[in-house]
DNA sequence: TATTGACCTTCCAGCAGGCGGAACCCTTAT
DNA sequence: ATAAGGGTTCCGCCTGCTGGAAGGTCAATA
């Protein structure tokens, strides 16, 4: 089948697929014209790879995931190897998103926003030493 | 004063400011022997940058934060507006990281992950065929 | 004076993970 | 014959830097 035809039933832009392709993550082959021809078993992959990708896997993630997923006989505890780690990545994400969004609530809560030009925002970024949100430790 | 002693004080990199001066954020004078000139107020100026960026401001958010902080008649609302702007993206990016917290600690704790090869993670990625491709159907 | 070695300079390449567009080819319908 | 709607490659751009090569400059030392 046509990268048309994959991009909609894998729910991937055929641009997207053309990547995979370049990286080396999905193989198909060629038609006289030069066109790609994909396999159902292709669909899928590029499918399961979507997915992975929306669960935030990297795409080095992806290729490992893939490839324990094509081995029948792996351990399961590969995959949540890979799994936890990236869990634990999001986890420190969140952390970090979290710690941002106190202290940018603070200062903006803390700005009048109004037509006077004094702003705690800025008074708090061209000078750290009266911090809203000092970190006591680290 | 010479970029190093710009990056020790501002707590930059020194490719970082080169990188800035690029894209317009600082623009030093140049001495005889071509090194770039700093001064005293481009620490702070390039300080500034480093703390709206470590909050998670763009660059572009940073342009206009530092137009407003140089303009003293600024009303404070422009400033509250960008701030309220940039939250309101961390929330965003907080609720979409928590989504796929829950999603895959879910399937890391239904696997196993021990020798044996049965992997609902894998499983889950292989063939979840309506709950990820909602956003884009409905 | 020559030579380190620490500075500084510019430019080139690359990272993730693609997106957008140009320029062109293939197929089918009208 | 032509137009629409596939497909192809290639090139550059995005964010925000970071690393490295090749070379100029400066202060200190042997």
């Amino acid at each position: 089948m046509n990268i048309g035809d994959v991009a909609t039933r894998s729910g991937l832009p055929a641009k997207t697929i053309r990547y995979y392709e370049d990286i080396g993550l999905v193989k198909p082959l060629r038609s006289a014209n030069g066109y790609r021809m994909f396999h159902a078993s292709d669909v899928h992959k590029l499918a399961f790879l979507g997915r992975a990708r929306a669960l935030g896997f990297s795409i080095e993630d992806c290729r490992g995931l893939i490839k324990l997923y094509e081995d029948t006989d792996r351990e399961s505890a590969e995959v949540k190897q890979i799994a936890e780690e990236h869990l634990s990545r999001i986890d420190d994400k969140i952390a970090e998103l979290i710690e941002m969004r106190a202290t940018l609530a603070t200062l903006v809560d803390a700005c009048a926003g109004d037509h006077r030009p004094d702003c705690p925002i800025l008074a708090d970024l061209a000078s750290k030493q009266q911090s809203l949100h000092l970190k006591e430790t680290g």
